[in-house]
DNA sequence: TCCATATTTCTAGAATAATGGAAATAAAGA
DNA sequence: TCTTTATTTCCATTATTCTAGAAATATGGA
């Protein structure tokens, strides 16, 4: 993933709309929401609506899956992933750094989670 | 932690340059960087650089403390994990999610790790 | 085919953000 | 106090993004 994706993803994000949107989709899970009852539940004109979630699909933030006439829209939650494990990417020179900089970039540390425990305490 | 301090803090990151002085201030961990040195290291005009580092600070992704006539700028690791947690917060509605949204939200989700290890295989 | 529903594209005005030179301020040493 | 170095503020220009009504498109059912 090239940095310009992740200031894709992070541009996506930095707007109210979208941000809500977002966290309903992660809420959400797997089985998503319709375009209708997202508009429904943050009472957004449709208009506005398609250009937010077009920016978030640009993104690869959130995907959809046509259903009927209905388009069903859902999280990507790797693109998530891949956007915190870049943002935290050799967290303090590789140190272990885990009462400094944890839980978010834990995952990124190559540190045995013991060892991380320990320096936690 | 107020949702327009989200919005703040995902609006500093999603600029190119922004991203690349708080990677930077990442990397450096605690020990952090002078104005001078992060605008030697990424070639910025001493304004240019100013104003992005005054964005930064004002979504608290940067801190800065004075040594003689240098100020030295540090990443806020804590409002790293506040946001990480604020966008992936009640994940999948709750459920253990952990094949799906692993590591991301794992450090938010109010599972036992036993249960998502089980889900994940 | 015709209709109703769901969603997107088009449009243009309004609002917001980025850039970097020049001038201002802040701190430390002579 | 005067000078040097470090950093910020001011400013105008340019570029990008947001908003939502109206029109267009897509799908499934009668």
């Amino acid at each position: 993933m090239e940095s310009t994706q992740y200031i894709a993803a992070l541009s996506a994000l930095a707007h109210d709309g979208r941000l809500e949107i977002y966290r309903l989709l992660v809420q959400a899970g797997p089985a998503g929401l319709t375009v209708g009852e997202i508009g429904d539940a943050l009472a957004m004109p449709g208009a506005t609506l398609s250009f937010h979630l077009s920016q978030l699909k640009h993104a690869g933030l959130v995907a959809a899956r046509r259903d009927g006439r209905r388009l069903i829209q859902t999280a990507n939650f790797e693109r998530m992933n891949a956007l915190v494990a870049y943002l935290t990417e050799n967290c303090c020179g590789g140190q272990a750094c885990a009462p400094v900089c944890e839980p978010a970039c834990a995952p990124a540390a190559s540190v045995p989670r013991r060892a991380q425990k320990r320096a936690r305490a």
